[in-house]
DNA sequence: CTTGTTTAATAAGCATGCTTATAATATATG
DNA sequence: CATATATTATAAGCATGCTTATTAAACAAG
């Protein structure tokens, strides 16, 4: 049945986004960007020099994990720590000229990445894995305090 | 166009794999047991007392990684190490009878999380899902070498 | 102005993954 | 038997996430 299915779906997507990340790295490695470096670059750059607490907001991680990866991107070069106009609590996160020119590069090898991984998979296929994703992300975020909404079919242990 | 979702999707990926992991933690902790501990004693369980080798070839994390996890667990009285029969390099990993008796439980909570996860996703959408998933995981699990023939369906190694 | 609260960033320490290296044991070969 | 190679587990050290606690600055209220 497709129970079973669903027992692995866990698995199969904590294995996916393993798989994913260990091809981004291997590919993305000669740029000495982590996956996670990548996913901070890439709001760096689309929201114009956000604030740390707004990079923890964004990527939803705490604003320590935000804090340590800049240590090692500033280190890298990737990106400089600016102080704000008026705040001095705060530091504006900007990427450096290194950054800019590598982004597009870094991009492509991305969604070459995406592309392999997605090898047969048609467009109805990937229009459902993306709505079915989207959904999930929204069913975990929102409900921090629910627990089981409309149609639930909760299955005990088999 | 679908260009930009695909785009996102190893964003889509990496946040419900972290938020399934948050919320089956959040659930799960009355018991004890980290989700990385979780996947470790399914594979124990259904390989009746695997070496840790083994667990490393099933879970695809390297030894070590499986060596440290069983040290946690052993303190927490979830496996033990029990020396193999014949051969005095290796540890089999045994679940103890706290494991077994939380077992289904556990598992329970995780079919729970899962459904919740789901609210809202059609049949025909958790299939396409679960066929997308195992599609690029076996993608991204063979293709080790090539970086990009078209449609590949290649699947060479295991 | 002083006191108290909130906010931004960091520190300390843990869990889980990784890579690279080592120790102990098994096995294969001369 | 002795030596070379495999395999199993572990060690050391790093990256990235977490929780909890701290520091510095901003802001609000008396």
């Amino acid at each position: 049945m497709k129970k079973t299915a669903i027992d692995q779906l866990g698995f199969l997507i904590h294995d996916t986004g393993r798989l994913l990340r260990r091809h981004f790295e291997k590919r993305g490695q000669e740029y000495g960007l982590s996956s996670a470096q990548w996913r901070l670059l890439v709001r760096v750059v689309r929201e114009q020099n956000p604030t740390q607490a707004r990079l923890a907001e964004l990527m939803e991680i705490e604003p320590i994990s935000v804090s340590r990866l800049i240590d090692r991107m500033e280190q890298g070069g990737w990106v400089r720590r600016c102080a704000h106009e008026t705040d001095r609590r705060v530091n504006r996160v900007v990427p450096t000229d290194k950054s800019l020119s590598a982004y597009s590069a870094i991009k492509a090898v991305a969604a070459d990445v995406y592309e392999e991984a997605m090898a047969g998979v048609d467009e109805d296929m990937r229009a459902a894995l993306i709505s079915a994703l989207t959904l999930m992300v929204g069913n975990l975020s929102s409900d921090e305090t629910a627990t089981t909404p409309p149609n639930v079919e909760q299955q005990a242990a088999s």
